[in-house]
DNA sequence: CTGAAAGCGCTAACAT
DNA sequence: ATGTTAGCGCTTTCAG
């Protein structure tokens, strides 16, 4: 590896200049700045991030800590992360945290404190105090995606809100027998989002002067497998069948699609169908949704983290993020009465 | 932060015990190793890797270039490859290479050569001549999931051999009017897996005696919807119809699956499909399919690069990975002939 | 088995 | 605007 010394040579400047004309950190006339960097350029000098952070304290690496890799949501917000970030030229290290708790312990106690990031983003962790402290200690940007988190920064989108509008397209399409697909009060991690969404969902059926019927709320663990026994379950039963269905998730709302289909009803002639979170297969599904773009929400953190950093400023104020109706071709008009069957 | 001073100080030991007895290099006494190890502890000191990896070279992280986030294939590999090193302790960064060519660049000219990594992962990347030789000149262990690429140690799933076993199946069922969706010559990135995946379909019905029917290969782009419109377009068509499909991904075998549906055939009474990959959703859909375990295969990847890490042979043989045929509902022996519609 | 001390390659005062 | 120089916090000879 070409070091520091070879380009201040080849330049005939002192390390130092180099340094600055690369960084640009501190005063360095044209002229040897251009000198410095075709220099740099002709040897394919890069700055060694080990000397560099040890020297300067930066690193120019973003930790982001996720709950699961493979689903859905996260990755993509993670895509949304590390295009920002790769954007302005820094380096993402990735903490996965599992289920396993000693797994999650070690990324707090050690893996975290290494000193190998300048900010770090946390994307949809129930954070306990000790965690939170834990990371507030680290001294660093700390930006929290799905919060809030009364210590931390956070970037949260209102899922009351969100849900409380899917409710409402519902109810404005006509209908009232609505059943709702989610949460489950065992299951409510990852920041009471199922909770949150039944909220909304019931606040918007409150608004309308509806009182829920226990009957219509069926728990589901928010995959599409999990959404189809659910579905399964409310139009199978005796007795009232909704019209409506409000799914806490898309995933649950492609899987309450398919069961529709398997049971012969049809979406959205005898069954209207609202999912949340504006998921990739989405459109094909002509799933209707509440997009909550979570790839925007991930280069939306980035750009946060990379303010905190750039800026001396604490700045950002805990901020809401957007979501917005997109209706496709799984809601209709509640039938009248009488075509029902 | 706390430093190596203040765990010597409490131990009575010089920093460089502290450091070997914490590192495990070196000699150091059984009650020195403890006192240090006490000390440590109630101090919270955790190693600088800024400093360490100045002083010894050495990172205890591992660099993994993947060229989609939000897939479901390289997500289930990232995540295989990161709970495999985090159980070893070592921190993973992220390297996402998009179809931004300038982006990929930067990551070949200077990302990877910030001296972040002791090695790295590179997961289904086509690299071209001089990428290859960039990551080479690295001087690093570096390991391709998906090749092979002749200059580098792969790991590799032999694409021929899991169509050909696919299509077999289907062959044993009695059928022999077979579709593939899939191979669409003039998209032919990642490592050739569509015409690879063809070829082995092809030997199969050659292996036969079976000469394929052009009318019968439907290209498709590897996504739900790609392989929803290539099974409506081989199901629509006037005349003569397939009694099964080969699709070259479970995505694609599930959006045939779906369109199959919508036209009014049933699978597998009709229809038979058959997938690849192992796909989650596969078990919901009761897809066949032959199953490459990617999460193992990120497992794998990372077992490989530390062992290349910790000892310091070159040894590793490229290898080949496994895969298996996973028979659920989506294939059933070919209908008699008078039972076709 | 342990300590002293010389760096690792860069940055940031401090001079000039 | 630029050079000199003292570290940054560890690891690793080299002695003992």
């Amino acid at each position: 590896m070409v070091s520091i010394d070879e380009v201040a040579r080849l330049a005939g400047v002192s390390t130092a200049t180099v340094s600055r004309a690369l960084s640009g950190r501190g005063h360095v006339s044209a002229a040897s700045r251009e000198r410095v960097q075709v220099a740099a350029q002709s040897l394919g000098y890069v700055v060694s991030s080990r000397a560099s952070s040890l020297a300067s304290g930066r690193t120019t690496n973003v930790g982001v800590i996720v709950p699961f890799l493979d689903r859905w949501f996260f990755s993509t917000v993670l895509s949304g992360v590390s295009s920002a970030l790769m954007r302005h030229g820094y380096d993402i290290t990735l903490y996965n945290i599992t289920a396993d708790r000693d797994v999650r312990r070690s990324v707090f106690d050690t893996a975290l404190r290494r000193q190998r990031v300048d900010a770090i983003i946390a994307v949809s962790i129930e954070l306990d105090e000790t965690e939170t402290d834990q990371l507030l200690a680290l001294g660093l940007p700390v930006i929290a995606i799905g919060g809030p988190n009364p210590k931390l920064e956070t970037l949260t989108v209102d899922d009351v809100a969100l849900a409380q509008l899917a409710t409402e397209h519902l109810l404005s399409l006509g209908h009232t027998e609505i059943a709702h697909i989610g949460a489950n009060p065992e299951f409510d991690l990852d920041f009471h989002i199922p909770t949150n969404r039944r909220h909304g969902f019931e606040r918007a059926l409150a608004d309308a002067g509806i009182t829920p019927n226990p009957a219509f709320l069926e728990p589901a663990d928010f995959t599409v497998e999990g959404g189809y026994r659910a579905a399964k379950q409310l139009l199978g039963r005796p007795g009232v069948r909704p019209t409506a269905v409000f799914a806490a998730s898309d995933e649950m709302a492609i899987g309450a699609l398919l069961a529709a289909r398997d049971l012969g009803y049809s979406v959205p002639e005898e069954l209207s169908i609202v999912g949340i979170d504006g998921h990739e297969l989405g459109e094909f599904f002509r799933l209707t949704t509440v997009d909550q773009f979570p790839l925007a929400q991930g280069e939306r953190a980035a750009e946060a983290v990379l303010a905190g950093l750039e800026a001396s400023e604490t700045s950002t104020e805990d901020a809401a993020l957007p979501f917005e109706l997109i209706v496709r071709g799984s809601t209709a008009r509640r039938a009248p009465a009488g075509s029902a069957r």
